[in-house]
DNA sequence: AAGTGACTGGCAATCGGTTGACAATTGTTC
DNA sequence: GAACAATTGTCAACCGATTGCCAGTCACTT
């Protein structure tokens, strides 16, 4: 027992450093440059050469060095992906497809959020760019010109968000919007509100304008109503404000919110959706565990993790490449939504 | 428009090389190395210098290249965070946790999940392991000695996990346990079930186990019952074996599978906590939102997050740290439970 | 006035790769 | 058999920092 920890303490401290190309150089008798060949120009040596080098690199383990590689090339094999809050289930999806495309291409991916700061999104912004190869910034709070700053210092591509010349991946709100009001209309919805989300975001915007226009041509009336912050809390804290609107339907700028007032009603007996319908947008992880389960509008999250990071990769390469078509959204029924009480 | 639209696309084509120290020794008629000394080794220098030197380098808008730095030091100043499932929100608290620590002394995390597959996280274990000073495993699903090997490379701490001559932190998942039973028993249930996880997970041995210790010693019947996965569907494909086990209580490897076997026990029409009390553990996100809600074991995950980054920064630093304590958890009662029938 | 030591700042090697230019070798053609 | 081309591998410079060693200055002792 002891004696098998001290060698695994031992060997741990003994942590030799890792084999280079030198070393495959000396073992194999030729000079670094021709293992670089080797490794990385496939076919530019003799194939025996080749062979011998490689099969040498196997034997002792090696593992290139990134940031040697770095160094002369500039390319980092890194790329940045920022949120605004990680704690949002929404983002879950989103990372899965931006990582999958990621390691599908041999790069890494660097994970960070600014906890809804713009502030911090700018800093690690900074931060991050100096060891990337390009950022994706997804749902970002910064302003225009901040973004365009960015964007001339290295690769940069957003996500749920336009920004004049900068490209980016969005969906399209309208189709799961659309649905979602002519349900209501027919279920004799006449007066909505809308529970706006944080005005730096430009989602936030989309969201309310779509359904303002839509509204406004169905001769709904439709009020928008501030909420604190785009979380659960947020969402519960606006239920004052809700009840005092008197509408008897209620599209939540994201389902943290909308889950978040959900609650809070039933905590006040205001029946959902007998009194109130409530729908939410993003169909986050746990949008169908309450009750009643709660209908929302549903974002393409994987396709646009996937998407942002393929733009991204095009970006880098200098490639030019055709504005794809928006990801269309999608209505997914649940039970927080009925008939309107005439 | 049209005009300011191309030239952004040329600012961002145009994308010169950031600023280097050389840059900087031109601008104020130093040598390179004095510049390093000046920004890394304060007092190293005259004032004077020093702040012209400083000066200059917020002139230009320098920012040191990590690369760069990496290479003659050996350190890149990022950590490698591996967990086992990204969109398991159990994960949330704890990245927080470490990111905050993380950011505080000034490192960038890498953060990366190996989707329940040993495979995937051996292989992105050993990729990060070339561009980072140290891993955290967060739930490893590897073999102690592939853990072990690992740590040979690099400095390597575990989370929810004991492996022999490796760090860890660890939560105490007694106190949880023991409340909860201690309340069951209460409640007058006398045969009860634990739920299981994945094999490979650590945690979830010290779970059935403890559970196993308690139950026997107070003299309740206890058994357990594989699941598929440790996700909701994992969950609810257990629901014919719990329903079979003729339990009146069912204590759940973690919230995931808890809130499956929940909502399939309501879909079956089976009453939760009327004929089945169900406790889960982790107290992740939407634990809370369905009814019943769920009673759960919390675990201390930000504090296991940033215990974990700050172990491995002083394993780092080659610093001896002896074990903290254990931290504990703790049980919610929701509404997920009640007496049993007599 | 020579000796001592503290303080400053420069030189040059180094980290681990990449790559353009070139030399050596081999094969091909007339 | 000489001229030429193609193939193969080496040389050496370079990416942007860090750092041990050394030299020059200057003030202060004795």
């Amino acid at each position: 027992m002891e004696q098998s920890d001290a060698a695994i303490r031992t060997r741990a401290a003994e942590r030799k450093a890792p084999p280079t190309i030198y070393d495959i150089a000396r073992l194999t008798g030729v000079s670094p440059s021709t293992v670089s060949r080797a490794l990385n120009k496939p076919g530019r040596l003799n194939a025996q050469t080749e062979r011998r080098i490689r099969d040498a690199a196997a034997e002792l383990g090696y593992r290139i060095n990134p940031m040697a590689r770095a160094l002369p090339t500039g390319k980092t094999g890194t790329l940045g992906l920022l949120v605004s809050d990680i704690t949002n289930p929404a983002y879950f999806d989103l990372v899965r497809g931006a990582e999958r495309v990621a390691s599908e291409t041999g790069m890494t991916i660097v994970f960070a959020d600014s906890q809804e700061s713009p502030e911090l999104e700018r800093a690690t912004a900074e931060r991050l760019q100096t060891s990337v190869d390009g950022l994706l910034l997804v749902g970002s709070r910064l302003e225009d010109h901040q973004i365009q700053d960015l964007s001339s210092v290295k690769p940069l591509v957003v996500v749920n968000r336009l920004v004049e010349g900068i490209p980016a991946v969005i969906p399209d709100v309208r189709p799961g919007i659309t649905t979602a009001l002519e349900l209501l209309r027919e279920a004799g919805h006449r007066r909505i509100a809308y529970l706006a989300g944080p005005e730096a975001s430009w989602m936030n915007g989309q969201r309310w304008q779509h359904a303002f226009e839509i509204a406004v041509e169905w001769d709904m009336s439709i009020v928008e109503i501030k909420s604190n912050a785009p979380t659960r809390e947020g969402g519960a804290e606006a239920f004052g404000r809700v009840k005092a609107a008197d509408v008897s339907a209620v599209l939540a700028y994201n389902d943290l919110v909308a889950l978040g007032l959900l609650r809070e009603c039933r905590d006040h007996g205001l029946d959902v959706p007998g009194r109130l319908s409530i729908i939410g947008f993003d169909d986050i992880f746990g949008a169908d565990l309450p009750t009643p389960a709660l209908s929302t509008i549903r974002m393409p999250l994987a396709a646009l993790g996937e998407r942002g990071i393929r733009r991204l990769l095009t970006e880098i390469d200098g490639g030019e490449s055709e504005d794809e078509s928006a990801l269309p959204t999608e209505f997914v029924g649940r039970e927080s939504i009925a008939a309107a009480r005439s």
